[in-house]
DNA sequence: TATAAAATCGACCGTCGGTCGAAAATAACA
DNA sequence: TGTTATTTTCGACCGACGGTCGATTTTATA
């Protein structure tokens, strides 16, 4: 009953690391049969289809994500920064960055779709708990905070993904934000220096 | 010279109809060739691969829409609706509406995807144009207009393909645009009458 | 040690995207 | 018109892929 489930976890971690490098399409059964070592047989014992392994691996990315979300939540930051922290936990881990800047926007759409849709379906509820709590504080002012927050997050997919603010044009990203939560300007500037200062930035070998 | 185009035509129509009804992965060649008639040496005389008949029937439907922005893009309405215009032309029109709702945004990750990648490509440019325009009227007033044009866009093809912002909530998306390009609130009113006006509804039985 | 359950194996299958040389249809030229 | 080029069509065939299944080995249970 332990056998089985260490050997699951496994699969899922080549089958991660290679969806990643090579991309979902492009990687076979037979090749994460052949890492693992193990006969077809064996991995349809663990998984359905390669797509549900695709969904396990996905669920794992975003498990750890949510972890660190809640995590950033709990914390005492102020409202503004807290509200970057948990879009910032559903980034790739630091140390796989180098991974997925190859290949996560280029190619893999069929991954990369799936892990946004799913990172937007479990950030959207977090997100709206720290905008909540910025408009008691009069930090932010609006109505229909999930709608807005939904697009916050797929603005900011669209920003990490396609590198569509780079440099000091991170001030228009800054500035939609703040317009679109109903902040005063100025109060989301700190992410001018916070990307700037490093810890966004990619290393652009991709597009 | 003649014969050769009018068969690639056929058999583009005959993969747009299918990849949209089933999806592009879920169809096979064989079932285009079933469908035309033809062989399978036939098919791949006018197409190099799969992908490539994709990327010409993306071509196809782009070319259209393009067409339709261009000629909003000359009207005299007033830039607002204007911009509206140019942003519904590159909606897939009418008539398709009802195969396109079935598929568009459910299945067929790959194509929608693409798709709304060649769509902000192509939009971009038409739209700062409208932009600039605006704000040369003073009715508009932003900097980084391509940027925000982008995002605008971004925004746009997920209010219409996950249907964000139904109902009473598309004063939420009118708001953002309004706030995105700096227009005075009010100015972007008139969409949501030309929403619940039913001319940019859909039918539901998606999602 | 006998038995049940869990785990592993790999040959096999149908489908798919794609190739290729030959044949048929069409155009060009004498 | 007959003859040669060119364009178009054909379908058998290929390798790779995702997936199945009954047999077999390993492990837990009593």
């Amino acid at each position: 009953m332990k056998k089985g489930e260490r050997r699951k976890q496994e699969l899922l971690k080549i089958a991660y690391r290679m969806f990643i490098e090579k991309g979902y399409e492009n990687t076979s059964i037979d090749e994460i049969i052949a890492e693992a070592g193990i006969a077809k047989g064996t991995y349809y014992y663990y998984f359905e289809s390669k797509e549900a392994t695709l969904e396990a691996v996905i669920d794992m990315m975003i498990e750890e994500e949510v972890g660190r979300a809640k995590e950033a939540l709990e914390t005492s930051l102020p409202v503004p920064k807290k509200l970057v922290s948990v879009i910032y936990s559903f980034r790739p881990a630091q140390d796989e960055q180098g991974i997925v800047n190859a290949l996560d926007a280029k190619e893999n759409i069929v991954m990369h779709e799936k892990v946004n849709r799913r990172i937007v379906e479990e950030a959207v509820p977090l997100l709206t708990e720290v905008v909540e709590e910025g408009i008691s504080q009069g930090i932010f002012e609006c109505t229909n905070i999930e709608k807005r927050v939904k697009m916050l997050l797929i603005m900011s997919q669209h920003m990490f993904d396609d590198g569509i603010f780079t440099g000091r044009d991170v001030e228009v990203y800054v500035d939609m934000v703040e317009k679109i939560l109903g902040a005063k300007s100025g109060t989301m500037n700190f992410i001018t220096e916070l990307i700037s200062g490093g810890v966004y930035v990619r290393t652009d070998d991709n597009q």
